[in-house]
RNA sequence: GGGUGAUUAGCUCAGCGGUAGAGCAUCUCGUUUACACCGAGGAGGUCGGCAGUUCAAAUCUGUCAUCACCCACCA
């Protein structure tokens, strides 16, 4: 028997999924989800959660249809955060900073990376998600390591990488390149300052607006708009650079901007991008004016050397308004560019790097996304696709940092670089350079970012470049899931490097979910407080709340808001799942393997299997949709609505009835009773393992527990012959004896009748006139009524072509039924003049549809009847009275 | 500056041409041996504004407003 309390607890935890092996089916149909590899930095958040959650349903549900599943796992190295977070601990713990050698705090990071690691193994397995463990990857593994090579030098041969100096994103405090994507704009309380350039003969001045007054010592020009009236006559002087004897050239330059602030502009090439271009145009001369930490450097006037940038800033601002160079300043919101892990601002910095050309790759990759070969779900993040492939720039992929796959290029005594998949492959290469059995090679210092790995995944993972049978089954037939966030870090470059390696699109489905937020739609993140930890979640209300709470609120496109309460409406559907299969087993419900549709005679079960077959239908149109939102209100309603509020209701007197008088016997003149009472507890167990199993992608926990109470061990999806023809007098009797029900449950209560007590009642019905023999146990159970003689005070209802006529006791308020009734038959006649003013308007009769005309008769005669009904028991009303 | 999405019941959101739906909250009643993490019954909305297309608009088209996000730029 099932304890009475449903703890999740405690059989989640006992739980190990034994994931099929893929390729164990060779006949069937091969799939494969591609879990995006979470990084190596602790453990997993409420997005992963989502993530996850999703993919594994869609895993499970496509093992469940006779697909060959590979659903494959993996982590990522991630390297500029995962070396931040270990060098924190490090420097938190004692350590010295930059005492580190590289071997050391290598050796440090793989540690924590085994711990991380484990951690989030173990939450993946806590949530469910059913990947094959088995088949695990690192980015950083060996094999990551042989494809990172292997493409790396592929793309230098295809001529479609360079290194070379050129204006990047610096980040000084990480003292690395990035690339543009990791750039995050921030904006801050600023201060616009305007500074004097005075000319150098002496003759007056020039008044320029700047931020940022410490880049004046890299200034090599100032630049005025050819069109502007105002400086024209100026072009061509020399100014002088304020708080140095520098002379600089004012020039012309479409760049000024006439609008912005004075319309006269300093030319900054080494630390401005848009400098850097005017430079170039001019032929303009580079002033480094900072070391990589964002110092100021030996360029710059001797007070200013070794100053931070923004303690320079502060210093440079108060010279010159000593002496009298700064004219104003003024307070301006402005944009500033921050790094997205370092949190720092950023510094524009020639330095010398590796660079991916994209434009090339980009080409392919974007007409598979055109030619439909790869679809994004929901579609509109196509456009956002096309935008950034079409805009797309070089890819700075090198990383000055130590955790990540090492730069496989070599350079010789004389700078010459060679690009080899291995130290001897570069050696051989040199020795056929320089003609000279030995020279000596020294492989680049940096990294490479972390997303080049991560662009090889769907082939890494399935074993290349080996050539294997994975590769050959599974590529191209996987599905992506994750955020928007990642689709130019991650997708696109996916789908480009696929496309241009392996000649074929890695995947055609990418399913784009929205971000997790707190209740007020605001993005979690600790320093606000407001994070939600899964695992704390899982605890509390287990696993397959949680997911189930997640699958819930998943909308195509929309972010998802969750709060506590939202899981509490997942865990209270589990524990009505679990009660009334707890209930069904008291009554000796579990599963019979010989049981058969067909054989079946009680409406009720006939109506149920109906219900249950057509929740299959509603299921797999919602999978194949991916609408997991309409999956759990699909399976919710089933449950609780159709088998818990109505099946389970209309059951209980067959099932409770321990002992039957003969008396009793013939009124249950379906069958004989020990027959009905069989026929009943085995359409019940089916329709609980039917519901089960297609819960099992959402909750497999629960469904897997449940069903091995059940009897049935094997989890399948159902295979229902349609019945909606062959039960179809059943199924309309059920509606039918529903609405009875709730129609005289209404009335109750309405009339304030004490729900308890049992109320005379008769019912008037052309095709449903036995439905009160038939039917007795229930109604009088449900409907809280007795069928016996009527005394003239009655009352009545109409329903569908039938009239309920019920007693009334003494002291019933007739005033308000009678405004009941007359408040009903207002709005039916609404409806009723609605209906016929379409109907004789020939607009609608000559555009419309048959069917929809045919709908609206109906409903007119529907309400017509109804009125007549209503007004006569008015009639009868006024009688009593 | 360019783009995308949202605006429907108190809240969170479905519906996306044929007379408005769910969950939660709320109100009334109910402790009948599955379940109070429950049952029964209610109340609650001129579907952001305006214009248009249509016999018919929450649904299609324009436009405006508000909010969110993305991209680009800023002296």
């Amino acid at each position: 028997m099932l304890e009475k309390n449903f703890n999740p607890e405690s059989f989640e935890k006992n739980f190990s999924f034994e994931i099929e092996a893929s390729l164990k089916k060779p006949t069937a149909e091969p799939f494969m989800v591609l879990l995006p590899p979470p990084n190596v930095t602790g453990s997993l958040h409420i997005g992963h959660a989502l993530c996850f959650t999703l993919q594994d349903i869609v895993a499970r549900y496509k093992r469940l249809r006779g697909y060959d599943v590979l659903f494959q796992p993996g982590l990522d190295h991630a390297g500029i955060v995962t070396q931040l977070l270990v060098e924190k601990h490090l420097y938190d713990s004692g350590a010295e900073k930059g005492t580190l050698t590289r071997e050391q705090l290598l050796k440090e990071i793989w540690l924590f990376k085994e711990d991380s690691s484990n951690v989030i193994i173990n939450q993946m397995k806590t949530l469910g998600i059913s990947c094959d463990f088995s088949r695990l990857r690192f980015t950083m593994d060996e094999g990551g390591k042989k494809a990172v090579s292997k493409i790396f030098v592929k793309l230098f041969e295809d001529g479609l990488l360079h290194r070379g100096k050129k204006m990047v994103n610096w980040d000084p405090l990480i003292k690395s390149a990035i690339s543009d994507l990791e750039v995050v704009e921030k904006e801050v309380d600023g201060h616009l300052w305007y500074l004097k350039y005075i000319f150098a003969d002496s003759s007056g001045h020039i008044v320029v607006a700047t931020t940022r007054p410490e880049t004046i010592f890299g200034d090599v020009a100032v630049a005025v708009n050819p069109e502007d009236e105002r400086y024209r006559h100026l072009i061509g002087k020399d100014v002088v650079v304020p708080l140095t004897d520098r002379r600089v050239k004012i020039i012309m330059d479409q760049y000024a901007d006439p609008e912005k602030g004075t319309g006269a502009v300093k030319i900054t090439p080494a630390h401005d991008f848009n400098d850097y271009e005017v430079g170039v145009r001019h032929k303009l001369p580079l002033i480094e004016i900072m070391n990589l930490r964002g110092e100021l450097n030996e360029n710059v006037p001797e007070l200013f050397r070794h100053m931070d940038r923004f303690e320079a800033r502060r210093n440079v601002v108060e010279l010159l308004e000593k002496t009298g160079l700064l004219e104003k300043t003024e307070d301006v919101k402005q944009k500033v560019p921050y790094g997205d892990r370092s949190d720092v601002p950023l510094e524009p910095m020639i330095t010398r790097q590796w660079f991916v050309n994209m434009e090339k790759l980009a080409v392919p990759a974007i007409s598979a996304v055109e030619e439909r070969k790869i679809r994004f779900i929901p579609k509109r993040w196509e456009n956002l696709y096309f935008e950034w492939l079409n805009n797309v720039r070089p890819w700075c992929i090198s990383r000055q940092i130590w955790w990540g796959h090492r730069i496989p290029a070599w350079y010789g005594p004389d700078g010459q670089v060679f690009v080899a998949e291995s130290l001897e492959k570069a050696n051989e290469k040199a020795v056929q350079f320089y003609g000279k059995n030995r020279v000596e090679l020294v492989q680049d210092e940096d990294v490479l970012d972390t997303w080049f790995s991560s662009a090889l995944w769907p082939f890494v993972t399935l074993g290349w470049p080996e050539e294997t049978p994975e590769m050959r089954r599974f590529y191209s037939k996987m599905i992506v899931v994750t955020g928007f966030d990642i689709i130019f870090f991650w997708i696109a470059r996916m789908i480009m490097m696929g496309v241009y390696s392996q000649k074929e699109i890695p995947f055609p489905d990418v399913y784009i979910h929205g971000l997790v937020r707190d209740e007020k739609g605001r993005k979690m993140s600790k320093s606000k407080g407001n994070v939600i930890n899964p695992l704390d979640l899982c605890q509390k209300y287990g696993a397959d709340a949680v997911r189930w709470t997640l699958a819930s609120l998943t909308l195509p496109g929309r972010d998802v808001k969750i709060n506590e309460r939202s899981v509490e409406t997942g865990r209270n559907f589990l524990t009505k799942l679990w009660n009334v299969i707890r209930f069904a087993k008291m009554n000796g419900c579990t599963y019979n393997k010989e049981f058969e549709i067909s054989d079946v005679a009680h409406p009720a079960a006939k109506w149920i299997i109906f219900k249950i077959k057509q929740m299959v239908q509603d299921v797999e149109k919602s999978m194949g949709e991916y609408r997991f939102d309409e999956v759990t209100r699909h399976l919710y309603h089933c449950l609780w609505d159709s088998f818990c509020d109505w099946y389970m209701e209309f059951i209980k007197p067959i099932l409770q009835q321990q002992t039957m008088t003969d008396v009793e016997k013939q009124e249950c003149n379906l069958l004989p009773h020990t027959l009905l009472k069989k026929d009943i507890r085995d359409t019940t167990s089916w329709a609980i393992v039917q519901f089960l199993h297609v819960l099992y992608p959402v909750a497999p926990f629960i469904s897997k527990k449940l069903s091995g109470e059940m009897g049935v061990l094997e989890i399948s999806w159902p295979n229902i012959p349609n019945v909606a023809v062959d039960f179809s007098d059943a199924i309309a009797e059920v509606e039918f004896l529903k609405t009875v029900i709730s129609s005289i449950r209404s009335i109750k209560q309405y009339l304030h009748l004490n729900p308890g007590e049992k109320v005379n009642v008769r019912i008037e019905s052309a095709c449903y006139g036995d439905i009160s023999i038939r039917h007795e146990n229930i109604l009088e159970k449900m409907a809280g009524i007795r069928f016996g003689k009527i005394c003239s005070r009655t009352i009545a209802v109409v329903i569908n072509g039938a009239v309920i006529h019920m007693e009334l006791e003494d002291g019933v308020d007739i005033l308000s039924e009678k405004d009941r009734l007359r408040t009903e038959v207002a709005r039916h006649r609404k409806e009723r003049d609605g209906g016929i003013a379409r109907l004789t308007d020939s607009g609608f009769i000559d555009n419309a549809g048959d069917d929809v005309i045919k709908e609206h008769r109906r409903r007119v005669e529907d309400m017509e009847e109804k009125i007549r009904k209503i007004e006569n028991l008015l009639q009868s009303l006024e009688d009593v009275v």
